[in-house]
RNA sequence: GGGCAAUUGGCGCAGUUGGUUAGCGCGUUUCCUUGACAUGGAAAAGGUCACAGGUUCGAAUCCUGUAUUGCCCA
C-alpha cells in the first residue's frame, strides 16, 4: 500500500530535498570529455551527443529578477528535456564582473565611509572589490538554484577568473597584432558620473523637452547699420565656447556669399570661418550650423574634413575648463544658462523655441551623456561583422523569432567601431605599455611588452595603460573562454559549438552579435576532436539556435524595471506559490515573440495546476490500492512473459509502450485497451506527446505548456479519471498514463513531477526521473475515429447536463433519460458507453433508441447532440413558464442553425466554389449541410410540440 | 525621420501553410462541499476578429492604406 499523500500540495517541503538529491547523484554534471579520456578503447565511453547551453552570465552584483527567472527557466527546460532525450546535456553557469555596475557599488560603499577609490589606491580598491565578490557574489547563483536550474555548478565561471582573464588579454593581443584594435582620439560617449567612456550601446536615447536657441554671430568686416549676422540654431549653447566654424550647405543660395568670410564668435571673441559642407541640412533651423569638433560627433567629422582645430571646453566632470575663458569652473548646465543670459544682454539671441529631441543618457548612471573628445581604444568592426552577418543570413544560426534577423542585419551593415576602453579599475586591464617616447607596446604581460620595446630599440621605463576593457569585451568570449580557450581543451572540443542561446532581445548587439564574431574570429585556432583543422563556419559559430525571450511587463503594460519597482521578487513568488508554479506560469504566459503581462496573481495558474496534478495522483494511488486489494495476489505474478519492449535503460514496458512498474498492480500486463475511453485516452496522450515535442522543437514553449495543461486537466482529470471511477479495470492504464505525464511535464515542473513519480513508481530516491527517457509519441495510437466517437459521448453528456441545468433539476436528483440516434452504429457506440453516461448524467434509467420517436414537450425536455443524436429528459411536471423558456432557447438555436445552413447553401450553389475548392472542402460543406438540415428538422419538431 | 511588432468577448491572450460552429484563462451569473482536488466540479451569458478598400469560390488569417499603442534605431 502506498502512503497517502497530503490533501494539498505544499511545494516548500518537497523542493529543497529533491534539489539536494539531484546534486548528490550528479544529475547536472556533464562528463563527456572526462569519460572519453578514460575510455581505454579509444571509443567514446558515452555515446551521447552533446547538448550545450551557456548561461547568459548575470552580473555578479545582481539579484534575480523576473527576466532572469523566465530566461533561466527556458534554458532549464531545454537542458532537462535534452537530458531525458539521451543527450549529454551541459548547462555552463557563471557570472559577469560587470565593470561599471560593480565598481559603482563599491565606490558608493566607500563614499559612505567618506572615502574615494583614490584614497585607497588601485590595489587596495581591487582587494576590496574581490572581498565584496567573495561575500556577495554568489547570491544570484543560489537564487538560480532555488529556481531549480540544473547547471553543472562544478564548472561555474567568472569573467575575472585567472584563466578567463588571460583569455581576454590573449584576445586583445591577437586583435591588436592583426591590426583590428587601435588607439585613437575620437568623440566618444562620456559618462561624467562614472568618469568613463561608454560604448554606443550603453547610451539610451530618450525624447526630452528642450529648447532650440537661435544665436546671431556677427560677420567680421561689417559694421553699424551695415552689420550682418549669421543666425545659428543649437540645443547646446554652452558648447559655443568651443566653436571653430559655422557651416552652411554649399547649395544654399541664402548664404553662398558668406562662405569664406569670417565671423566673430561672441563672448569668446575668436574669429571663425564660414565653411560649406553638404552635411548641413538646409531645412533645419536657419540652415547654419555651429561647428564644435570636440563636442559633437558630426562636427568632429566635419572638423576632420576641413582641418579645423578641436577645442575642448569641458573637463571630465562636465565642468567648463580653461578653454572656456571666464566661464571656466561652471557646470555644463550652469554654463548653458550663463551663456544664454550674456548673449541676451548683447542682443545676440534672436529667439528661443521649445524643442523636443533625443538626448543620450547613460544606461548605468542615468545622467546625460557628454560627447567627449578623448584617447580611447577601438575595435575595427567591419571585418568581424561581415562573416557574422553571413552565418545568420545563410541560416547556420537561427533566430527565434526570425524577425530579429532584420534588426541584426541593420546593425551589422551600419556597424561602427567599438570603443572598448573604460576609465575604471575593476576589469581586465588593457595590456598596452607606453614608452616615454609615446610609442605603444602591446603584450600578454609586461615582459612581453618590454621585449617588444627592446626589439624596437627602446630601453626606458614603460607605463601600463591605466584603463580597463569594456565588460562586453570579456563576455563576447563566453561560449569558448568558459571551456578553456585559448587552449584546445577536451571540453572545448566536445561541447563547442553550443546548441542553444536563450537571451533577452535587448542585448542582441552588446552580446549576441559579438559572440558570433568572436567565435568565427577565434575558434579557427582550436582543432576539431579528430585533430583536423576547424574551417567550416558551422564549427566556428558559437551556437545554432538563438531564442529571444519575452519582455516582461506589469499588468499596466509597463516594462518591469528596478527603477519603477514594478517587478515582483521571484524569490517571494517562489516562497508563496512554489518554484514549479512560477516556472509553469511564466512559460504558460509567454508566447514566442510577444511581450508578457505578468502580475503576481498570475502564479495562481501554476499553483492550481500543481495542486490539480497532486490530487489526481493522490486519487490514482488510492484507486490503485483499491484495485490491488480487489484482486487475488496470484493474478499479478508470473505474467512477466507477456511484457514487451525494454526501454533503453533496461526497464520493462507494457504493450502500450508505457512504463510498467515494479509494484504489484502495474506488473499486471496491461491488456489491450478494452473500452472506448481507454483507447481515447491513449490517443490523446500520444497526440499530446507528439504536439509537445513539435512545439519544443519550434520553440513554441507556451504551446507545449498549454498542451500539457489542457491534456492533463481537460482530458485526463476531467474525463478519464471520472471514467476510471466506473471502470476499475482501467486503473493500470490510468497509472501508466499518469507516469508518462510526469515525464512529459518534468522539464517544466521538475520538483513536483519528481515527487509524484516516486510516489507512483516506488522507485528508490536515487533513481531520478531526470535520467529517465522522455515520452516518445506512438503515432499508431493516435486515432481520429476513436476521438470523434468519444467526443460524441462527451457531447451527449454535456447535452444531458445542459438540459438538467435548464430544467433546474437538482444534481442530487437522478433522471429518466432517453438517447436517440439515427444510425445503428451510433446506438451501439452509445450502448458501449452507457455506464459512463448513466453516471455522469445521473440517470435513473437510460434508454437508447432510434430517432424517429417524438415525445410530448409536457413530459420531456430535449436537446440535440449535433446531427448525430438527441437527448430527452423525463419531467415530473413542467410549468408553462418553463416550456416558454425552452421554446425560446430552441428558437434561438434554430435561428442560428438556419443562418448557418443558409451560408453553407450559398457556398454550395456558388459555381465558383464547387468548381474551384478542393474536393475534401466541398465534401465537408455537404456534410455540414446535411447535418444542419437534420438539426433543423428536429428542432422544428420539438418547437411544434412546444407550441 | 527609418524599421519592427501589436490591435480578437470586461481584462489578459491563443488561433504557424486562407476553408473551425472563432478558442483559452481570469472575471461575471446560476447551481453543487457527490470520498482526488472549493487551489475544485457542472452549466450559462458575453465577440460586426481596430477601420476602409482589395485579392480569392472563400479572409481573423494574404495585400494596400488609415488610426491607435508599444519597441528598436537615427
Amino acid at each position: 500500500m502506498s502512503e497517502p499523500l497530503a490533501k494539498a500540495y505544499s511545494p516548500n517541503t518537497v523542493e529543497a530535498a529533491w534539489y539536494e538529491r539531484w546534486e548528490q547523484n550528479h544529475l547536472f554534471d556533464a562528463n563527456r570529455a572526462e569519460l572519453n579520456a578514460q575510455d581505454p578503447t579509444g571509443r567514446r565511453a558515452v555515446d551521447k551527443p552533446p547538448f550545450t547551453v551557456v548561461i547568459p552570465p548575470p552580473n555578479v552584483t545582481g539579484i534575480l529578477h523576473m527576466g532572469h527567472a523566465l530566461n533561466n527557466t527556458i534554458q532549464d527546460v531545454y537542458i532537462r528535456l535534452y537530458r531525458m532525450l539521451g543527450y549529454e546535456a551541459l548547462w555552463m553557469p557563471g557570472t559577469d564582473h560587470a565593470g561599471i555596475a560593480t565598481q559603482t557599488k563599491i565606490e558608493r560603499e566607500l563614499r559612505a565611509e567618506g572615502l574615494t577609490r583614490h584614497d585607497l589606491g588601485r590595489e587596495k580598491f581591487l582587494e576590496r572589490v574581490w572581498a565584496w565578490k567573495e561575500k556577495y557574489g554568489d547570491i544570484i547563483i543560489s537564487q538560480l538554484r532555488a529556481l531549480g536550474c540544473s547547471c553543472d555548478w562544478r564548472r561555474t565561471r567568472f569573467t575575472m577568473d585567472e584563466a578567463y582573464y588571460d583569455a581576454v588579454i590573449e584576445c586583445f593581443v591577437r586583435l591588436y597584432e592583426k591590426g583590428l584594435i587601435y588607439r585613437g582620439k575620437r568623440i566618444i560617449n562620456w559618462s561624467p558620473l562614472a568618469q568613463s567612456a561608454l560604448s554606443d550601446e550603453e547610451v539610451i536615447y530618450k525624447v526630452t523637452e528642450g529648447k532650440l536657441y537661435f544665436f546671431k554671430y556677427p560677420v567680421v568686416g561689417t559694421k553699424g547699420s551695415e552689420q550682418e549676422y549669421i543666425t545659428i540654431a543649437t540645443t547646446r549653447p554652452e558648447t559655443m565656447l568651443g566653436d571653430v566654424a559655422v557651416a552652411v550647405n554649399p547649395d544654399d543660395e541664402r548664404y553662398k556669399h558668406l562662405v569664406g568670410r569670417t565671423l566673430m564668435l561672441p563672448l569668446v571673441n575668436r574669429e571663425i570661418p564660414v565653411i560649406a559642407d553638404s552635411y548641413v541640412d538646409k531645412e533645419f533651423g536657419t540652415g547654419c550650423v555651429k561647428i564644435t569638433p570636440a563636442h559633437d560627433p558630426n562636427d568632429f567629422e566635419i572638423g576632420i574634413r576641413h582641418k579645423l582645430a578641436q577645442i575642448n571646453v569641458m573637463d571630465t566632470h562636465g565642468v567648463i575648463n580653461e578653454n572656456g575663458g571666464r566661464f571656466a569652473g561652471l557646470d555644463r548646465f550652469d554654463a548653458r544658462k550663463r551663456v544664454v543670459e550674456e548673449l541676451q544682454l548683447l542682443g545676440l539671441v534672436e529667439k528661443i523655441e521649445n524643442y523636443t529631441h533625443s538626448v543620450g543618457y547613460s544606461e548605468r548612471g542615468g545622467e546625460m551623456v557628454e560627447p567627449y573628445l578623448s584617447d580611447q581604444w577601438f575595435v575595427k568592426m567591419k571585418p568581424l561583422a561581415e562573416p557574422a552577418l553571413q552565418v545568420v543570413e545563410e541560416g547556420l544560426i537561427h533566430f527565434h523569432p526570425e524577425r530579429w534577423l532584420n534588426t541584426y542585419r541593420h546593425w551589422m551593415t551600419n556597424i561602427r567601431d567599438w570603443c572598448i576602453s573604460r576609465q575604471l579599475w575593476w576589469g581586465h586591464r588593457i595590456p598596452a605599455w607606453y614608452a616615454e617616447t609615446g610609442e605603444i607596446f602591446v603584450g600578454r604581460n609586461e615582459e612581453e611588452a618590454r621585449a617588444k620595446a627592446k626589439h624596437s630599440g627602446y630601453n626606458g621605463p614603460l607605463m601600463q595603460d591605466s584603463d580597463v576593457l569594456d565588460t562586453w569585451f570579456s563576455s563576447w568570449l563566453w561560449p569558448f573562454a568558459t571551456f578553456g580557450w585559448p587552449d584546445a581543451t577536451p571540453d572545448l572540443q566536445e561541447f563547442y559549438p553550443t546548441s542553444l542561446l536563450s537571451t533577452a532581445p535587448d542585448i542582441i548587439f552588446f552580446w549576441v552579435a559579438r559572440m558570433i564574431m568572436a567565435g568565427i574570429e577565434f575558434m579557427p585556432s582550436i582543432p576539431l576532436k579528430d585533430g583536423s583543422q576547424r574551417t567550416k563556419l558551422t564549427d566556428l559559430i558559437p551556437f545554432r539556435d538563438v531564442y529571444f525571450h519575452n519582455v516582461l511587463r506589469d499588468l499596466e503594460g509597463r516594462k518591469m524595471s528596478k527603477s519603477l519597482g514594478n517587478s515582483p521578487d521571484p524569490l517571494d513568488l517562489i516562497a508563496k506559490y512554489g518554484t514549479d508554479a512560477v516556472r509553469f506560469t511564466l512559460l504558460y504566459l509567454a508566447p514566442l515573440g510577444q511581450d508578457v503581462r505578468f502580475g503576481e496573481e498570475s502564479c495562481e495558474i501554476g499553483r492550481n495546476f500543481a495542486n490539480k496534478l497532486w490530487n489526481a495522483t493522490r486519487f490514482v494511488l488510492m484507486k490503485r490500492d483499491e484495485y490491488q486489494a480487489s484482486k487475488p495476489k496470484t493474478e499479478f505474478e508470473s505474467e512477466d512473459t507477456e511484457l514487451q519492449n525494454i526501454s533503453t535503460n533496461g526497464e520493462k514496458r507494457g504493450p502500450n509502450n508505457l512504463r510498467v512498474f515494479a509494484g504489484p498492480v502495474s506488473a499486471k500486463p496491461f491488456e489491450a485497451p478494452a473500452t472506448l475511453a481507454d483507447k481515447w485516452i491513449l490517443s490523446r496522450a500520444n497526440r499530446a506527446a507528439r504536439d509537445i515535442r513539435a512545439a519544443f522543437d519550434s520553440y513554441q514553449i507556451n504551446d507545449a505548456t498549454k498542451t500539457l495543461y489542457d491534456f492533463i486537466w481537460g482530458d485526463f482529470c476531467d474525463w478519464y479519471l471520472e471514467i476510471v471511477k466506473l471502470q476499475p479495470d482501467s486503473t493500470p492504464l490510468a497509472v501508466e498514463i499518469l507516469e508518462g505525464i510526469m515525464r512529459l511535464l518534468h522539464p517544466i515542473m521538475p520538483f513536483i513531477t519528481e515527487e509524484l513519480w516516486h510516489a507512483l513508481t516506488g522507485n528508490d530516491e536515487n533513481v531520478l526521473i531526470g535520467r529517465d527517457d522522455y515520452v516518445t509519441a506512438d503515432d499508431g495510437k493516435i486515432d481520429d475515429n476513436v476521438e470523434a466517437d468519444f467526443a460524441f459521448v462527451q457531447r451527449t453528456i454535456e447535452a444531458i447536463r445542459l438540459v438538467r441545468s435548464t430544467i433546474k433539476l437538482a444534481p442530487s436528483k437522478s433522471a429518466e433519460i432517453v438517447l436517440q440516434a439515427g444510425k445503428a452504429s451510433d446506438r451501439t457506440l452509445l450502448e458501449s458507453a452507457r455506464h459512463i453516461m448513466e453516471r455522469l448524467g445521473r440517470a435513473s434509467s437510460l434508454r437508447i433508441e432510434s430517432d424517429d420517436k417524438e415525445y410530448s414537450s409536457r413530459e420531456y425536455a430535449g436537446e440535440l447532440v449535433g446531427a448525430r443524436g438527441r437527448i430527452l429528459i423525463k419531467l415530473e411536471q413542467r410549468s408553462d413558464e418553463e416550456r416558454k423558456q425552452e421554446k425560446e432557447r430552441l428558437s434561438k438555436e434554430l435561428e442560428r442553425v438556419l443562418s448557418q445552413k443558409e451560408q453553407v447553401s450559398a457556398k454550395l450553389s456558388n459555381e465558383g466554389f464547387v468548381g474551384r475548392a478542393p474536393a475534401h472542402v466541398i465534401e465537408k460543406e455537404r456534410e455540414k449541410h446535411a447535418s444542419y438540415e437534420a438539426q433543423i428538422e428536429k428542432l422544428k419538431a420539438s418547437l411544434e410540440e412546444l407550441a
